[in-house]
DNA sequence: AGTTGGGGCATTTTT
DNA sequence: TGCCCCAACT
């Protein structure tokens, strides 16, 4: 027997080994799902049923899909080439470079992202005299996605879906939009799976290749697939006879927490019926945590109806361990103090930071503890800020890029066409776009035209002129001498390096440094065009993952990680479960917050300590808050109570705290009057550049400009931000 | 063209 | 309470 089959539990082999029909593998937290799915990919490949190129494996993000080309390669002991191994988008963008065509788009064809689409779909509501007072883009754009994230092309958009947006305009405008992305030669997200799916619905040809082509099909995270996925998936899975329809989805019904993304928790639970004589396996022997920690999160989810059912238990002799902290807290300032104090307490006792989480139902809830871990000075990461391709000159840079590779472009060539400024103003903007409308031309094109003119003045009309010669001669540099050389030079030529090295602030070194990063980046890759998928597509998020931090996410952020040690705060009614789901979902989306809180208890191996406060501060004004109802769906058995909830019957309003435990040590006045500290006197000190100071929010920095009571700081752990001196001490003095 | 101040708004987010 | 976006200044 291989020895990769060795490594697994019956369950797993059984998952790993079914190779024909349809499978469905049921994977609880902690299980070896990934583990699974790698293991069953190498095995096609090494049983000989199919090549690499005939298996199709799709994933939800780029994370998971590098993880799966990795372990497949390890269990192969090779790297393998050819693989139809990628995310929905990724794979989707493939096949239509191939049919374009076929839904009106050139193979070159621009992907946009999210702030792109908003920007056009604004242009396309001006333009339809759309009063976006009243009905914001934002808006439209959410019926849109959701439009597509069910397959719903405007043709298949009916009357009676089309009611709640701008007097029943919203089908309308959804097809105005498409009109334009098309006329761009432009695809959305949501696009790439919307013409994939349209194509192989209305084309048997392409269909009947793609069936001769995909031998099986792997899916991971089945139950966060939406509609035109689910459709995507059936079109190629469901071969005619005699061919078997191996597809093999890996799920969690348990998991599914992202029904507000258009995700449909009924695609996993329909599966037998969509697919005939389909056979399901489900991994329940967790290798992660403790049985308390199973325990308590089995208690919990077992609330849900409408589950496949599954029930996980330890996978290891050694499972025992500490029960599941439950704390509670006067306020969330305490709630900070408790989980800052608990942390310090790990480390000194050897216990590694990156081996610890924080886990918040709202990416709000992360400045208290980012607040008070700048305190303690314990290293922290919140995962989900801004991200590397965001950042402005990021995206300026892409879009002179993207210009270079399709002239047509025009959001790429409105973003940067007076950037750096070249005197092209309002005026000159609206004589452009006049001149582009009229004559059906792109705006670079306009551009090209109307320097010949005398519509604009000279400044910006040499300008401009200046500005389309360099891309003609750049689109030769780039043809001779590759993308990066191009790249390097368009930067140079058209100013924009200049435009930053000019600039005084002091975030403009960094900026500099990213676009050397961009350009070393673009090396990784064979051309200006693979380069650009790859970043629409891929966006990777370039933290420096280096030195030991704590971490603190959102819980659907956490999906997929684990950790020794997790926090849980905010455990209150109207926080977690949130308000919103409490109003509107109703009882399923009140399971959807228990599935979250069934996430968050399963990401620790060792100790989960859930907390809750009494009192919270709500857009700025305190009040009280009433434990969660999750609280009380833990088995009383799995869990330790500290604090109040030791001593009483929970959800009642814990006014009195009297209980014992950690934090009853303290005065209650000491506790209130200590988040005082911030409102502290007016400094006389003045401050000069270069010295270190201290603020009670950023930490340490160093002091960079002073304008009489406004410096600007370079914080050590957070960006350069303008301050007033009164809330800066020197750091001799913190 | 850049700054400033008022008004509205305030889960979760990947591609 | 605090942030972000837009509109109206200078």
């Amino acid at each position: 027997m291989s020895d990769y089959l060795a490594k697994l539990n019956p369950e797993q082999r059984e998952a790993v080994e079914t190779l024909d029909g349809p499978l469905l593998v049921l994977a609880g937290a902690g299980t070896g799902k990934t583990r699974v799915l790698t293991t069953r990919f190498a095995h096609i490949l090494m049983s000989g049923k199919a090549r690499p190129w005939e298996v199709l494996a799709v994933t939800f993000t780029n994370k998971a899909a590098r993880e799966m080309r990795e372990r497949v390669a390890h269990i192969l002991g090779r790297p393998v080439e050819g693989l139809w191994l990628g995310t929905f988008h990724a794979l989707c963008a493939r096949m239509l470079r191939r049919h374009a065509e076929l839904v009106g788009l050139k193979s070159s064809f621009t992907i946009l992202d999210a702030d792109d689409q908003l920007r056009l779909l604004k242009q396309v509501m001006e333009a339809e005299r759309v009063d976006l007072k009243r009905w914001p883009a934002q808006g439209m754009m959410a019926i849109i996605q959701r439009w597509k994230d069910r397959g719903l092309t405007p043709a298949r958009v009916t009357p009676a879906e089309d009611t709640d947006y701008a007097a029943n305009r919203g089908r309308a405008l959804y097809e105005a939009y498409q009109e334009r992305l098309r006329a761009l030669n432009a695809a959305d997200f949501g696009d790439l799976l919307l013409h994939m799916t349209e194509i192989l619905r209305t084309h048997p040809e392409v269909l009947a290749d793609y069936h001769r082509a995909f031998r099986y099909i792997l899916v991971d995270e089945y139950q966060d697939t939406n509609l035109v996925q689910y459709y995507w998936l059936r079109l190629l899975a469901q071969r005619p006879d005699p061919q078997p329809q191996n597809i093999c989805c890996v799920g969690d019904d348990d998991q599914s927490i992202y029904s507000w993304r258009g995700a449909e928790i009924e695609n996993i639970l329909r599966f037998e019926k969509d697919f005939r004589g389909a056979k399901i396996v489900r991994l329940e022997a967790n290798y992660r945590s403790t049985r308390p920690i199973l325990g308590a999160a089995s208690g919990l989810i077992a609330r849900n109806t409408g589950r496949l059912g599954k029930t996980l238990r330890p996978g290891r002799n050694d499972a025992d361990g500490e029960k599941v902290r439950v704390v509670s807290l006067w306020d969330s300032e305490e709630e900070a103090r408790m989980v800052g104090e608990r942390i310090e307490s790990l480390r000194r006792s050897g216990h590694s930071l990156n081996e610890v989480a924080i886990l918040v139902r709202a990416g709000f809830q992360t400045r208290s503890f980012e607040e008070r871990l700048i305190v303690l000075g314990l290293p922290y990461r919140v995962v989900g800020g801004l991200k590397f391709y965001e950042r402005a000159e990021i995206r300026d840079a892409m879009a002179y890029l993207r210009v270079l590779n399709q002239p047509a472009d025009d959001l790429a060539f409105e973003r940067i066409v007076n950037t750096p400024k070249r005197g092209l103003g309002e005026s000159g903007m609206r004589a452009l776009h006049e001149l582009a409308r009229a004559e059906r031309i792109p705006l670079h094109d306009a551009a090209a035209r109307i320097t010949e003119g005398d519509a604009l003045k000279p400044k910006p009309r040499n300008a401009l002129r200046e500005l389309i010669q360099g891309f003609a001669r750049w689109r030769q540099v780039n043809a001779k001498e590759g993308h990066v050389v191009a790249a390097a030079t368009v930067l140079e030529e058209s100013g924009y390096t200049a435009m930053w090295q000019a600039d005084r602030s002091p975030e403009a070194p960094g900026r500099l440094e990213n676009l050397k990063e961009l350009l070393r980046a673009m090396g990784e890759f064979q051309n200006l065009a693979g380069f650009l998928d790859h970043v629409a597509l891929v966006m990777e998020n370039d933290e420096n993952a280096e030195g030991e931090r704590l971490q603190i996410m959102t819980l659907h952020a956490a999906k997929g990680l684990e950790f020794d040690t997790v926090f849980l705060p905010g455990w209150e009614e109207g926080l977690f479960p949130s308000q919103r789901s409490l109003d509107e979902g109703g009882e399923k989306s009140l399971e959807e917050e228990r599935r979250l809180a069934y996430v968050g208890i399963t990401r620790a191996r060792k100790h989960a300590i859930i907390s809750h406060a009494a009192n919270r501060r709500i857009y700025g004004n305190w009040s009280p808050a009433i434990p969660s109802r999750f609280l009380d769906e833990l088995p009383e058995e799995m869990i330790m109570r500290e604090g109040a909830s030791a001593s009483r019957g929970m959800r009642d309003t814990p006014s009195v705290f009297g209980g014992g435990g950690l934090l009853a040590r303290r005065p209650r006045v000491i506790e209130a009057g200590a988040w005082e500290v911030k409102e502290r006197p007016a400094h006389s000190a003045s401050f000069a550049r270069g010295e270190r100071v201290f603020h009670d929010k950023f930490g340490y920095g160093t002091v960079l400009q002073v304008e009489d009571d406004r410096l600007e700081v370079a914080f050590d752990k957070a960006d350069t931000k303008r301050v007033l001196d009164r809330f800066l001490r020197k750091a001799s003095e913190a």
